[in-house]
DNA sequence: TCTAAACTTGACCATTTTAGTCAGGTATGT
DNA sequence: ACATACCTGACTAAAATGGTCAAGTTTAGA
């Protein structure tokens, strides 16, 4: 299973960016700086978002990125499928033809992994940017 | 996030030996064979399931592993805990007196986190192993 | 009592993943 | 034209993963 600084650090900038871009597109800088992830490393995670349409790019002077979508449309699946965080509980090949252990069959917790997966995949499918924006404000200590 | 093999293995081997330490303790040699486990990476994994009292240990010829409880007082949460597989989503240091950023404040995704932890560990304390054992039996692909 | 089966412990290691850095670009508003 | 900001790909140190290897100790049974 994968849900590591990497989508962590997707979702705090798109918290952060959800929060100023309705003025004006907001620069990975101020992110950085504001959220303390290495510019660099952000660069990587929204040219990934771009991909996914998760966000927009604008560029030159006094350019940045802005949501392409509405908070509320923004789910966290889409963010996290969009930087490939991938919310998989054990590589069990289900694509082979094969078992999990090679054999013929499934390997005996099989389901157990299945049922997880799903599990969490609902928390992240009803879970949208909105969400984070109303309930989560950055608290004090 | 940790959520890997290990975990997997553990909850592999304790199927195994709960379906057959009726009988005589199970040799790790055999669910090695059974469950396609090196025995070295058991070998690893039992100390610790032992050290956390869930299995005990009989040496010498004819000797094995047993569960130390009831199945259905074994839940996944007491086996990932005990090979250190943390259900822990990402590593906003709690015990410090700062912030997740070195800020002096909780980060803005905190409470996420925090969330989905509870989420996590709800569907595995509701687990035990008698479940898994009655629900999935090993099936063809 | 001898021996083989099975547990016990700890060191070691190759590979992969993570969390970045670095070095160069390209586009564009002023 | 130039500073700001996006864009891209290569590279890398450190940690985690998924083991292996070696050298024991314990005990049932022949």
């Amino acid at each position: 299973m994968k849900l590591t600084s990497k989508g962590r650090y997707a979702v705090m900038a798109l918290v952060d960016l959800a929060r100023f871009d309705n003025i004006n597109p907001v620069s990975l800088r101020d992110i950085s700086l504001r959220q303390g992830i290495s510019l660099d490393y952000l660069e990587q995670i929204f040219s990934k978002l771009k991909k996914n349409e998760i966000v927009k790019s604008i560029r030159g002077t006094q350019g940045g990125y802005v949501l392409n979508k509405n908070p509320n449309d923004i789910k966290l699946t889409n963010i996290f499928h969009a930087v490939d965080e991938k919310v998989k509980t054990v590589q069990c090949k289900k694509e082979s033809k094969k078992g999990c252990n090679g054999k013929a069959t499934k390997c005996i917790t099989h389901n157990l992994w299945d049922e997880l997966e799903i599990h969490i995949n609902t928390f992240f499918e009803n879970k949208s940017l909105k969400d984070l924006l109303t309930n989560n404000k950055e608290t004090r200590v």
